[in-house]
DNA sequence: TCCAGTCTGTCCACTTGTGCACACAAGATT
DNA sequence: AATCTTGTGTGCACAAGTGGACAGACTGGA
């Protein structure tokens, strides 16, 4: 009996593993993800890679899988893009929130290349409509996407861009599970700021004569994770916890690894 | 067979006129409403009161009707709430994309008093699986609010305070139908966009100073209403584009009289 | 009619962020 | 090794926004 239960658990395990790595994907039922993997294909995509632009016909959805991150661009008048949230391995984008079939309003681009799962979107609404669980593990991820997002609104409205520069490269390392580095010259993390470039090298400049990272043409390297908590505000943090609490185990953590389990 | 017409024209019109003044429920189809009819009720909501609290069960939808206006709020460490997006006589407000039964995110609270119309999310639920149409129709408007939220996001990043006022005060016109006038103390419009209520002042008295409006006493009166929406962003524009394209002659416009119909 | 509470206009010193300029550094190319 | 391109550090004058203070002006209620 305990060999059979054995049997049964690294089955599952290796079910799942076979999946691409997107926690949501993987955190779908055997049954639920059987209806989805036939019309999963997996490819890389390189940075600033665009999946989507303003008016688009939104018909795939994308899983970035390991460490690639893709991310939401408004486009502004003056013709430059502010950046407002990223999705890596927690979640997809393209019709979470529209079911698909609907101009796309953002630009969608990917951040930091790597892997991504693509599903076509009227495939997922057919699953969908097959299975209310796999309908609710989408629409609790479209409800965790729209709390990033009021969580930016608000932070873009009173946060410090220090604090904001914290955050962001905070949520980028958790996301993509590189523990100290990011690469984004200070050019791109004040465009997706919104802010002057001088000003962002400015902000680094003060993270790294208090010691919490130094910077490297092209990347920045995290010194002291902690010390960068501190500098951040609270807002990863808040959505972290809608996540725990509406999606148990699909934001990710630092300590992933499996062995972490008690079985 | 003229006669004929007439009358099922005057007898559609009476339909939709019977229901409450919410241009979502207005723009479903009879058999659409006919489903939820039964489980709609309206009352009076006063200014302030909390519609939901971040933690709350989402088991109500509300529709602001009329003038009544409805905002959803970011709570914040320091205890103040970061208002974020408007909602008005164009949507609704509770389980639009977790679809109910998650805790809420945000806070909800009733900005300008007036009826709302309220629906049990699970009656909507059930609803829509009956009828694509009426799902289709709130997808899509899902997806219109996640657009108001994206632009919110970006015009907090890069967008001036003053340009900021004068979208606001637009917006929330738009939505009221009232031509002129917003209900607002200068430290509540500077609560709502997050500044300090000195500066807020000082905008205003900018705009008076360039004949564009007049402060009184818990009120601004719109002098002129192009002067205004030279100083705003455009970022009310980009998402009353949205709504057209997607949920057509759901935002409110200003000529929004019937006789203005050609038959 | 007067009082109390709230709202408004404005002053000031201060911090944050802008936008431009320019020297220098690190790779990439040849 | 010389050159080119792109990224980085920093100086400066300026604009935007903060936060506290306070006098005066409305308004509702006793």
């Amino acid at each position: 009996m305990a060999g059979l239960m054995m049997d049964a658990r690294i089955s599952k395990a290796a079910e799942v593993d076979s999946r691409p790595a997107n926690n949501l994907l993987r955190r779908l039922s055997q049954a639920d993800y059987a209806l989805l993997a036939p019309h999963v294909t997996v490819d890389n995509a390189a940075a600033n890679e665009l999946l989507y632009n303003p008016g688009d016909d939104v018909q795939v959805v994308h899983f970035p899988c390991g460490p690639s991150l893709a991310t939401f661009l408004v486009p502004n008048e003056d013709g430059r893009d502010v950046e407002t949230i990223l999705v890596g391995r927690e979640g997809a984008v393209g019709g979470i929130v529209s079911e698909g079939y609907l101009p796309a309003y953002t630009r969608i681009c990917v951040k930091f290349g790597g892997p991504f799962a693509h599903l076509n979107v009227a495939k997922l609404e057919a699953a969908k409509q097959r299975s209310p669980s796999l309908r609710h593990v989408f629409a609790r991820y479209a409800d965790c996407m729209l709390a990033q997002i009021f969580q930016s609104t608000a932070c873009n409205a009173i946060h410090s861009i220090e604090q904001r520069t914290a955050k962001w490269i905070l949520a980028a390392m958790e996301r993509t599970g590189d523990e100290n580095s990011v690469p984004l010259t200070h050019e791109q993390l004040a465009t997706l700021l919104g802010v002057g470039r001088s000003y962002a090298s400015r902000v680094l400049q003060s993270f790294r004569a208090e010691g919490v990272l130094e910077t490297r043409r092209g990347s920045i390297l995290v010194r002291n994770r902690d010390g960068l908590r501190l500098r951040a505000c609270l807002c990863n943090d808040a959505v972290k916890m809608h996540f725990e609490e509406v999606l148990r185990g699909v934001y990710p953590t630092e300590e992933a690894s499996p062995s972490s389990a008690q079985g």
